[in-house]
DNA sequence: ACGAACGTTAACGCAAACGTCATGGTTTTC
DNA sequence: GAAAACCATGACGTTTGCGTTAACGTTCGT
C-alpha cells in the first residue's frame, strides 16, 4: 500500500526497490554508505521514501550503469550537487555571497564534467557501433553467400558529437 | 625497446600495458581467465605482445568501460566472435556448412545484442545530457545574478537514435 | 486479536578484479 | 661479465557492492 503524510505519498521501501528495479538491501547500503540522506521513518521505524528520495536513486543508479562511476565518486558529485538546494533553503540567513558563488562554481564544474563525459562515451560508442554495423555486414554477407538467407537491414546509426 | 619477429613489431609485457593503459597484472589477469590467447614468448619465457593483441585488449576495455561488462561476458562474446576467424582459417577442410552457418548466426546475434545496447546506452546518455546542460543553465543563472559573471555557452548536444 | 506480510539491525559471506609482495630467472647495457 | 632493468610465477591481500541469514519488531487484513 502507498501511504500518506501530508500532501506527499511514501513509499516504503519494499515498493521503493521495485520502483528502482533496486533490492531492499541496496537502498539500506546506499544510506549507509551517504549517497542517500536518512528517510523519514513511520513510528515503528519503517523508512518512507519521498519522491525526491526516489529520483536521487534513480540519479544513482545513472551515474553507477551508464556513466560507471564508483559509488565513493558518485557521492561526491551528489554532495557537489546539493550546493544549489542547501542555497535555496538558508538563502537569505547568513547571506555569505562570496562563499556560496564559490560553491555553485564547484557545482557547475562538477556538472561540466559530466557532461564532457558523457560526450566522450557517446562519440566513442558511436565509433563502435560503427564498427559493428561493419561487423554485421560480414556476417550477413557470410550467411547469404552460405545458405542464400534473408537478412534484417541495420537501422541507422546516430549522429556524433563534433 | 619493440622486438621484432619475422616482419611484425612485438611489445614486451611492459610496453603493452603502458600502450593499452592497463597494469601488467591485468594483462596477466586476462590471459589466465581466457579473455586473452596465450601470447608468444621470447625464449627466456618473455611474453611477446602482437599488434592483433593490443587490438584485443582494446576491444576488452571498451566492453568493460563503455559498455560495462562483466570479464566473464566479455569472454563469451569475443569466443563468439572468433567464429569468423575460426571458419576463414578453416574454411576448406571439413566443410560441414550446416554448423558454421549455425555459429555465425550467433555471432550475428551477439553483434546485434551489443548494438542495441549501444543504442539504448547513447538515448539515455543523451536524455541525461540534456537535463545536465539545464541544470548547467541553472547555475549560470545563479552566478550570473549574484556576481555579473560571464559563462561559457553550453555545446550543442548530440542527435539522438529514433 | 491474531496470523501473514512487511520491515529493522547486525553480522557474516562472497565474487569480481585486480594490487602487492616475494623469490628467482632473463635481457640489456656499459 | 656484472649491474640495471625487465619479466615470470605464485600466493596472499584488498576493495567494492552488495547477498544472505538470523533474530526480532511492526502493520495490515479480517
Amino acid at each position: 500500500m502507498t501511504h500518506e503524510r501530508g500532501a506527499e505519498a511514501y513509499l516504503q521501501i519494499g515498493d521503493a526497490a521495485e520502483r528502482t528495479e533496486l533490492t531492499q538491501r541496496t537502498l539500506r547500503y546506499y544510506e549507509e554508505k551517504g549517497l542517500l540522506k536518512p528517510p523519514t521513518r513511520m513510528d515503528g521505524g519503517f523508512r518512507l521514501y519521498s519522491a525526491e528520495d526516489i529520483e536521487r536513486i534513480g540519479r544513482i543508479k545513472q551515474l553507477k550503469d551508464l556513466l560507471g562511476f564508483s559509488l565513493a565518486d558518485i557521492k561526491e558529485m551528489l554532495e557537489a550537487e546539493d550546493v544549489r538546494s542547501q542555497i535555496k533553503a538558508e538563502w537569505d540567513k547568513d547571506a555569505d555571497a562570496a562563499e556560496k558563488a564559490e560553491r555553485i562554481r564547484a557545482a557547475r564544474q562538477m556538472t561540466l564534467k559530466q557532461i564532457a563525459l558523457i560526450d566522450q562515451k557517446m562519440r566513442q560508442m558511436a565509433e563502435m557501433r560503427a564498427l559493428l554495423a561493419e561487423r554485421l555486414a560480414k556476417h550477413d554477407a557470410l550467411l547469404l553467400q552460405w545458405t542464400g538467407e534473408p537478412t534484417s537491414p541495420v537501422s541507422e546509426p546516430v549522429g556524433a558529437a563534433s
